[in-house]
DNA sequence: CTGAAAGCGCTAACAG
DNA sequence: CTGTTAGCGCTTTCAG
C-alpha cells in the first residue's frame, strides 16, 4: 500500500508538491509534476480517501434519499444521478427509506455523519425540524419533487401534468374520466398526488364535467393495488368511466390489466393513461406522460454538485421546473362503448 | 460542531476514555460511560467518520456492485442488502455498472479507493486480473449469483431451477416447450443463463423429447425485448409451442402480453412460467419460481459482514445454495389447444 | 513554484 | 479502568 509519501520519495518531491501535482489545485511545474505521476503509477498509487477528505473537508460522496429503490421512476432517477455522479468522480451512498421504515434513521443519524458533501432528496417531505437538522449539519440539499421548504427542488408542473393528462382524454371525447391516484392528505407522495388529482380536477371542471367521488380512487402507486381498485371500480357497467387517467405507470399497468380480465376492450371501451414513461409501457401500448426520470436524477446531481463545488456562492435559481412529454399509444382513443349509456 | 475533545472535557474525562465509552470497545466505569453519554447528547455530538475511518481503518461502509439497479431483481436484492446494512449501521455505497457502461471505472478507480469496509458483487462476472486487483486491495467480497473464483457466494441452484420450471410443465402434460433466456456464452449473466438452459435441456432430454433451435430464445432480460422474441415465436401456428419457459418474471411478462396480443388464450393455449418472484406476476397470474431477491441481499450481507468484523477468521463455507420456491398461479396448466396438431 | 510543519478528529497501544 | 502519547495519510497554510 504506496502513500503519498513513498510517490513523492520516488519523484524526488516533497510529499506537499506531490499532493498538489496529484490533485491539480495549486501550481507545480510540469517536470515535478509528470516525476510525481509517473511515480504513482509505477507504485499503483491510490488515495486514501479517508485521509484525504479528513484534511480537506470534500469526502467525494453524496448521498442520495428516496423513498423505495424498488419502484420503476426511482429506480430510474437513481440511475440518472448515478450516471452524473460517476462521471464526476463522486461515490453515490443510497438511503432507502423503504416506505418509511428507515425514514427515522436516515434523517437522524447516517445522514448527519458528516461524510457526505451533499444530498439529494428524492420525494422527501421534511417537517421543519428535520429541515433544520439537516441544514445545520451544513449539509448542501437539493429536491427532486418533493416540497423541501428552504431547500432548491426540481420539479414537475404536477398540476399541468394532471391537466394535461385529462384533456388528452377530453380531447378524444371523453365525459366520463376516473382518476387514480395517491392518499390526499398524508401520504409520503403527498404534493405529487395532490397537485396531479387538483390538475385533473381543474380539467373536468373547466369542461363543465362533473367529478363523482367514486371516479376518484385512491392506491399505493403500484400495480397490485391499482388493478385491485380498477377492477372494483370497472366491474358495474353502469358507474364505469370510459377513460382512467392513472397518477403513474405502474398503477396503469394494473388498470389495464384489470380492464383486459374484464373483457374490456382497451381503448375502445376504456382508455388509458399513465405519468412516468415506463418502459413497459411500449409492449401494453400505453399512453403516458414521460417525465424522463434519468434527467431528472442527471440534472439534480448537476444542480447538486454545483452547489458543492461553488460552496454555496451562487445559490441558483431555487426551483427549477423540469419538462414532460406526452407519447401517444394505443391505449387512448375516443369512446367507442356498444353499450350508449350516458353518465347518470 | 462540537468534536470528542469537547465531550471530553465536559465529562471529566480523557479523550480516551470519552472514545471507549462511546464505541463500546474496551471497558469503561458505567459512571464514566453515562457521563460521557450525557455530554455527547448535550452537545449534539456527531462522531466523525472520516477521522474514525482514518484511524481505526474501518469505514462502516459496505459497497454494493450490480449490473442494473434498474431491474426488478436488482433493486429487490438491493433493497434487502439495504435493509440488513442500515440496521447493521453501515453505509451503503452503490455502484451500477448500468450494463457495462461503468464496468471499468467502477472496477478499476472505485472500489480501490479503500473506503469500503467490504464489497457485495451481485452477478458479476471477474476476470482474473480484476479478482486479483480487488482482493489485492484488501476488501472481503461477497458475491450473488456471479461466478467469482476465489470468492465465497451465495446462488441458487440455477440448473435445478431451469429443469424444476421445465418439469413443472411436463408434468401438466406439455411437450411442446420452449425456452426464453440470456446469451449462452459471453453475456453478463452467463452462468445463469447457461445453467437455466441446461436445466431445460436436461429435463426435456429426461422426457425423451427434442430441444429445437428455434424454441430456445435468446433476450436480454426486459419485458420488451422477450415479447418481441416471443410474438416471433409464437407467430407461426405450425410451431408454436404449448409452454414457455422464461428465465426471468419480466421476461415472463413479455411472453404474456405477447401470446395475448396474438390472441392466445393462457393457460390453455399458452403456458408460461416466469423465474424471481417479481409482484406483479400476481396480477398476471403468473407461475414463477420465486427466488426472494430481498433474502439473498440481506443474507449476503450478514455473510460478509462477518467477514468484515470476523478480520477474516473463520472464511466459512465458500459458497450457499439460496432457497426457492415454486409458485403456481394461472399462467400454466395442461395444454389444451383446440389445434391438434403434432410437432414436427 | 516548492518545502517544512502543523494539523484534520479520532483510535490504539502502552503504561499506570 | 483510565490517561498519555503517537500516529492514521493526506492537505494546507506559511515561508522561502
Amino acid at each position: 500500500m504506496a502513500g503519498i509519501k513513498d510517490v513523492a520519495r520516488l519523484a524526488g518531491v516533497s510529499q506537499a508538491t506531490a499532493s498538489r501535482a496529484l490533485s491539480g489545485k495549486g501550481s507545480v511545474s510540469s517536470k515535478a509534476r509528470e516525476a510525481v505521476t509517473a511515480a504513482a503509477s509505477e507504485l499503483g498509487f491510490v488515495m486514501s480517501y479517508h485521509a484525504s477528505s479528513l484534511a480537506s473537508g470534500r469526502s467525494h460522496n453524496i448521498g442520495v434519499v428516496l423513498p423505495f429503490v424498488n419502484r420503476w421512476y426511482f429506480a430510474t432517477l437513481l440511475e440518472g444521478a448515478n450516471s452524473a455522479l460517476m462521471d464526476a468522480g463522486y461515490d453515490l451512498t443510497l438511503y432507502d427509506f423503504q416506505g418509511d421504515r428507515y425514514r427515522e434513521s436516515v434523517l437522524g443519524d447516517f445522514l448527519l455523519r458528516k461524510r457526505l458533501d451533499g444530498v439529494l432528496a428524492v420525494s422527501l417531505q421534511l417537517n421543519s425540524h428535520e429541515t433544520e437538522q439537516i441544514l445545520a449539519a451544513g449539509i448542501p440539499v437539493v429536491g427532486v419533487g418533493g416540497p423541501l421548504p428552504g431547500i432548491p427542488t426540481l420539479r414537475i408542473d404536477d398540476v399541468e401534468v394532471g391537466r394535461r393528462a385529462t384533456n388528452h382524454l377530453l380531447s378524444l371525447g371523453h365525459t366520463r374520466v376516473a382518476h387514480v391516484g395517491g392518499e390526499h392528505e398524508y401520504g409520503r407522495n403527498f404534493q405529487i398526488s395532490s397537485g396531479r388529482r387538483a390538475g385533473y380536477e381543474e380539467a373536468m371542471a373547466a369542461a363543465g364535467l362533473p367529478v363523482r367521488e367514486a371516479w376518484s380512487l385512491i392506491s399505493d402507486y403500484s400495480a397490485n393495488d391499482a388493478y385491485r381498485e380498477t377492477k372494483q371500480l370497472l366491474a358495474d357497467p353502469a358507474e364505469r368511466p370510459t377513460a382512467i387517467f392513472c397518477a403513474s405507470d405502474e398503477m396503469a399497468f394494473g388498470a389495464i390489466l384489470a380492464a383486459r380480465d374484464l373483457g374490456l376492450r382497451i381503448p375502445d371501451e376504456l382508455s388509458v393513461i399513465g405519468v412516468d414513461g415506463h418502459e413497459m409501457g411500449e409492449i401494453l401500448g400505453l399512453t403516458t406522460i414521460d417525465q424522463i426520470p434519468r434527467n431528472q436524477g442527471m440534472r439534480a446531481v448537476e444542480r447538486l454538485l454545483a452547489l458543492v463545488q461553488e460552496d454555496g456562492k451562487a445559490a441558483g435559481p431555487a426551483d427549477e421546473l423540469m419538462q414532460t412529454r406526452l407519447v401517444v399509444r394505443s391505449s387512448t382513443s375516443a369512446p367507442r362503448t356498444l353499450d350508449s349509456k350516458t353518465a347518470s
